[in-house]
DNA sequence: ATGGCTTACAACGTAAGA
């Protein structure tokens, strides 16, 4: 099985490059984030019509997550469980004997601000909903754009960013509490190049000078992680005519369809 | 590099992102 996650920032405009990077890669399972579609407009037979059921939980102008597969799709859950929150940013379904968690982080905006306050409490709800999915389900995946860049050398410049907004330590500690429960951080668990990102900011100068931030990650249960026989960015998608600041991230597990 | 983009909105500038 092959899962992966983009954050598109609008899949009005990167549709075409969602359905070409579907194409060539082939995923059962492409978690999105920052949608920035209602419901009633996303594009359903676009991806239907390249065998993937889409589930999606959007809203206008901002956030919005969705996640598609080409396998059968049940138990669907659209936000954070007990957490009251107006904004789309969390969607878990189970296909192909996995559990799939979509995430959307909240950005925090800045060290100290109600944004980066959210942000925490809105990760420390879904630390204790993870706690659940994990002890309901073997096989669990949490994939999306957490916005922390979870050690320094996921950090293009770490005295730049030090302690801003994405690295700062409160957010560190609260991604490392969800590996606390016993998620692993897919990408860590084989060897890879120096200075592998999976944002960088718009701009002509950023991507080509790889002035990055790795804060994409995909998330595994013991049992996947165990399964899992690859993780990696695909960078080439940033390099494309509009593209979105995000590259995709995939894994590969030898569980489940090939 | 402290944003030099990009997105959506219905505004021709503002908010937000990371």
């Amino acid at each position: 099985m092959k899962v992966a996650t983009w954050n598109v920032n609008s899949l009005r405009v990167r549709l075409p490059q969602v359905t070409e990077w579907l194409g060539t890669h082939q995923p059962d399972v492409l978690a999105l984030q920052e949608t920035k579609l209602t419901d009633d407009l996303f594009p359903v037979e676009a991806f239907a019509a390249l065998g993937y059921e889409a589930t999606y939980a959007g809203q206008k102008t901002y956030n919005g997550v969705a996640v598609l597969s080409r396998l059968p799709v049940s138990d669907v859950q659209s936000g954070v469980p007990d957490l009251q929150d107006d904004q789309r940013r969390a969607l878990a379904l189970t296909t192909g004997g996995v559990r799939v968690v979509c995430l959307y982080v909240p950005n925090g905006q800045a060290v100290g601000t109600d944004k980066y306050a959210y942000k925490l409490d809105w990760l420390e709800h879904t630390r204790r909903w993870l706690a659940r999915e994990l002890a309901e389900h073997e096989r669990l995946v949490v994939m999306g754009d957490f916005n922390v860049a979870p050690e320094d050398r996921d950090v293009h410049s770490p005295q730049r960013w030090a302690g801003q907004v994405l690295v700062s330590p409160a957010e560190r500690q609260a991604f490392r509490a969800l590996l606390d429960l016993g998620l692993s951080d897919a990408f860590r668990l084989f060897e890879q190049p120096e200075k592998v990102f999976s944002w960088w900011n718009y701009g002509a100068l950023a991507f080509p000078r790889n002035w990055g931030l790795r804060i994409d990650h995909v998330l595994v249960s013991p049992t996947l992680a165990g399964e899992c026989r690859s993780c990696h960015v695909d960078t080439g998608p940033r390099g494309h005519e509009r593209p979105s600041d995000h590259a995709p991230v995939a894994a590969e597990f030898s569980t489940g369809p090939a």
